[in-house]
This record gives structure tokens, sequence and C-alpha cells, in this order.
DNA sequence: GCCAACGTTGGC
DNA sequence: GCCAACGTTGGC
């Protein structure tokens, strides 16, 4: 199992239905219940080893921590028809500062990330400037920050 | 609680 | 294949 990231996403869940502490409780938890076409083809797209800003919806609108994609896209064990798929994510590290999409919107160095634009999409594509200047807005340092080509911090 | 954005459904 | 109606998401 691979520990280099390929890519970097972000992945949404309301906080009312699973919150960033229910994940560090649980570790490892399978990312089920995505209904949407476009968010199932992102979910498919993520290899082992990928990072995934961890964000919280309609309470907070934040993001809070960062998941590692630890088993590859697999049939949702949630859906009962259709075809929709499922990843297991790994928490990996909570942000000493959670970035709020206030501060988000209105900085110039994240202009076009997707989720400022595309607010309703579930799971999405993170570039890689966009991924390491969220997380020094995080507060990770440089050595704790998970990036390409290195090794990823431990769990917390 | 309201509403804009956007995805899905179904009639034609 | 188009598009109107409808449902859902999520910011405000």
């Amino acid at each position: 199992m691979s520990q280099i990231p390929s890519a970097y996403w972000l992945v949404k869940s309301e906080p009312d239905a699973f919150s960033w502490a229910q994940q560090q409780a649980n570790d490892i938890e399978p990312w089920t219940g995505v209904r949407n076409y476009a968010a199932r083809n992102h979910l498919r797209a993520m290899r082992v080893g990928d990072l995934c800003f961890f964000y919280h919806s309609n309470q907070g609108r934040q993001i809070v921590g960062i998941v590692r994609v630890v088993r590859a896209a697999y049939p949702d064990p949630t859906a009962t028809e259709g075809d929709w798929s499922a990843v297991d994510m790994q928490a990996v590290a909570t942000l000493p500062e959670p970035v709020t999409l206030a501060t988000m919107k209105q900085d110039p160095a994240l202009a076009g990330l997707d989720l400022l634009r595309q607010s309703r999409l579930s799971v999405m594509p993170v570039r890689a400037a966009h991924w390491h200047h969220i997380c020094a807005l995080g507060g990770l340092p440089d050595q704790a920050r998970p990036q390409r080509g290195k090794r990823s911090p431990p769990a917390r």
C-alpha cells in the first residue's frame, strides 16, 4: 500500500451526519452514500495513499482535517440500486486552525478552487498549489504537512 | 427559513 | 434530444 499521494481531493460531510470527531474516533471509515455521478467518478479516480481535506458543510463551513485513502473504490454497500462506489478513509491530521469557507473565498491564491465554484459537489479534486496553501493557512508546518512524494505523518 | 445553483426525471 | 418541472444541497 502506497503512502505517496498521486492526487489531492476534498470531501464534504455534514457534521450532523458524520463529523471529523467521529472520523478520528473510528480511525478508518468507509466513505459511503455518494449519489452524484461527478462525485462518484472522483471517488473512483482516487488511489490508495491519496489525501483529502475533510470539510464540514452546513454547520462549520470549514476544512477541519486530512484523511488518507486506504482502500480504493469498491461497490457502495449502502446502495440498494444503481452503480455507486465507496472508498475507505483514515484520519491523518487535524488542522490546528480550521480554514473557513469565508477565508478561502477572500483569498486570491485560492481563486478557481472547485469548492468555491461548485458548492454542491461533495467530492472534488484539489490542485497541489491549493493543497499546500490551505495546509499553510491551517497551521500545518512543512514537516507535518502531507505532500506529494514525501512520507506522510502518523495519524494523531 | 429562504433561495440560488444545479442535477435528475419525464413528457413530448 | 430538448426542456420544464421538481428535488436536493448548502450558503446566507
